[in-house]
DNA sequence: GTGGTCTAGACCACT
DNA sequence: GTGGTCTAGACCACT
């Protein structure tokens, strides 16, 4: 035998994961799309020689996964859907409460996806865009001080989510949403800043954006995201640390 | 009561999903950590009155979701983890095998991030970063035409893995992985393309780095990558039609 | 999804089980062979990244598989062998003994493949062969009736060995084993057939082979084989109904 | 004292043999059969008076024998089989790959019994029988040139397994899967050979075989099976030695 | 001895 | 009739 490692580390695979890439696998190659409907539980688990539970247990990671959705009742089963970003968002959050990612770093690089962003909404952007951007920002003009939190932070999530739908690509939306519904904890936990008119920098943003006027719609949309990042980094410095 | 709607939709949640929401709530406000372990499956069983089953489900979304590692054995348990972002990856790929993504936005996405981590990998790459690079496009260079499809890929993604590192933002780098693993299994589809040296263009590029010429590694590296791309995009005109 | 049956049953592969395959593909690639030693428990279990006990299992799996020879000390370790042909051996018995192969096919099966062990006995048997055959059946004769039922399976085990070793062939001999073994629980159950002369039977038996008289030869031995046969079959009309 | 040796080797038989013996022993007397389910691990962990450690090494020895079905759940446990020929498989693998078998030997003792079972075929076939090789035939007609590596081996298994089956004798097509089941991976080693019909060879044997014309059928079977024997001998001229 | 994996089968809610 | 929940008890793996 060489002096070289021979073997690779073993790692057995469990039931539920062989029947999760059995199905991902028929996904994959076609054979499965969305709207179709499994076979039940039952059957399946006979197909796969297993218990029910063990079923069960695939078509839970799947649902978790945004693959599958299981409905109930006699007309119900486990029907294919087109994918959730769902997981990916809350993978962010963890990421984020777990220390397996900064608060630095993930604020970085939601400024520069953000500058990508208004680059292509000022390319791409229809009126239809921005004028639901428009309404957005008079809804949380209207709403005022006495604002609820739980309002705020929607308003918030859905600006930022119309502006990335500018974009007209899907994937870049998909990352912005998991760059931004993450921090609204932090956004709830430090509360509002009192002393920053949100509405006013919105709309001055959304004119440089009609005026496809990329430099001053970047200029003005990062002093507002660094303002307020250097906020949330400066209140979490040591965060669980009071817990 | 108002004009405005009053209820919510009733959504039961199920046992399990009450479980992973009091556990990651724990994890966020700080109470447990990465590194902290949990009691066993049966005192929790006991502490939720749910049955074990009950507690390994959430157990296993948990699991799933990269924030608790499951270890066997006496001195085993439920742990909590750093995050995981294998989730965010193979949600990336499911979106795109069922649809939910076009593999247009996603290539395009693919690009425009390419771009930001060269601009970042110019100005933060340290000779380090570089060297890694270089020793990985030599071992490219090294398996000559008969590497096998395994190797190839292997050593794609830890490419582009290197070049992400450069950037000095894990949250970046994170992105990328989610927007490079999945295009494996096109890649492996499509067999490689050997019209093209690609080891030439890599080390080309590797070379602007070095430089800290911003221009020049973009343009090298974005053509490479539209035509892989468009590439793809052409073979898979109608995916799982031949199926 | 298509009315056809999409899944496959699904087996998880134990760890023990991995390792042993590792192991084997280990040796039928050559990077392991006869004689070589592995490297200790620990440091498999950190290379496999499993247990001690999870190698141990698969050592022994290895090692009643007759790949690997278990020695304990200061020199010992798991030391890679030629094999062992007593699995098929056992394997044998227990197929006969759990019902999944009759007698009655086991018998004949023997009968046929006796003849083509004559045959080639005939045609490659060298005088040192027949010479040890002689010596085996004088000691037969030696030990005279009130021979020990263990002395007298060992010499008629030996007899066909001795045999199917003026083949040639070990793939033939190994087979041989495998059919004349299992038979000694049978033998000994029945007692010896007193009425028959063995010694006598096989001396002819020897002067046809010497001869190079296939035909005689053959029939000298099938008759034999033949009336053992009826006997043992007549006596285990009703296997465990005894019991 | 006499001059003859009077002490045997000391051999301590490891606990779990003894449990193994003992459970084989109540197999032979009938005691146990086929389909009875034993105690649990715990309990026959206290009546042989061992660890259940203990207990599962012997467990898993007759579980890779064949002898015990280690079933998992409520209604599970260890459940006595019919036997199982795969390690009479494995053995010959084993003794092939590492040495205790040459490969000339076992070719020719291949080609020695597959005459053998022409012969039986011959005689007992049915025209089942002949349908079902028919069949086998025109499914490797139908795969054509593009037929993958797997579907290639498994269709020539099944062949000779299918042949065998003619004999009406297990015993014999027990030992003939040994001998051709090892084959498997020096076939794949070296690849189809493509200037020989495979699929018109056998046709043409399976018209003697319905004519009952023993020396035609062996005559066309043999010419194909030294012709592919030789082939892989000259391969595997050095074993190993390129690895 | 601990915890993970899996099983068969029960009852329930839903459609 | 389907999914959702739960249980007791077996083997599997680790220390």
């Amino acid at each position: 035998m060489s002096d070289k490692q021979a073997f690779k580390p073993v790692r057995t695979k469990r039931a539920f994961e062989e029947i999760c890439d059995q199905i991902r696998r028929e996904i994959q190659s076609g054979t499965l799309s969305a709207g179709d409907k499994l076979p039940s539980e039952r059957e399946l688990a006979e197909q796969f020689e297993v218990s029910r539970s063990t079923v069960r247990e695939a078509f839970r990671t799947l649902e978790i996964g945004g693959v599958l959705s299981l409905q109930k009742g006699v007309k119900g089963g486990a029907v294919v859907m087109q994918g959730d970003i769902k997981p990916i968002t809350q993978t962010m959050e963890d990421l984020l409460s777990l220390g397996g990612l900064s608060l630095e770093d993930y604020t970085e690089a939601r400024v520069i996806l953000q500058r990508e962003i208004i680059r292509l909404a000022c390319e791409r952007g229809t009126e239809e865009d921005f004028a639901a951007i428009e309404a957005n920002i008079a809804e949380l003009r209207a709403a005022g001080a006495g604002i609820s939190s739980d309002e705020r932070t929607r308003l918030t999530q859905e600006f930022y989510h119309l502006l990335a739908l500018a974009t007209k690509n899907r994937a870049i939306s998909v990352v912005m949403s998991a760059f931004t519904e993450p921090l609204v904890y932090y956004i709830r936990k430090i509360g509002p800043d009192r002393s920053w008119d949100v509405a006013a920098s919105r709309a001055k943003f959304l004119g440089h954006l009609r005026e496809r006027d990329v430099d001053a719609a970047i200029a003005e949309m990062v002093d507002h995201m660094q303002r307020l990042h250097s906020y949330i980094l400066s209140q979490n410095a040591a965060p669980g640390a009071e817990a």
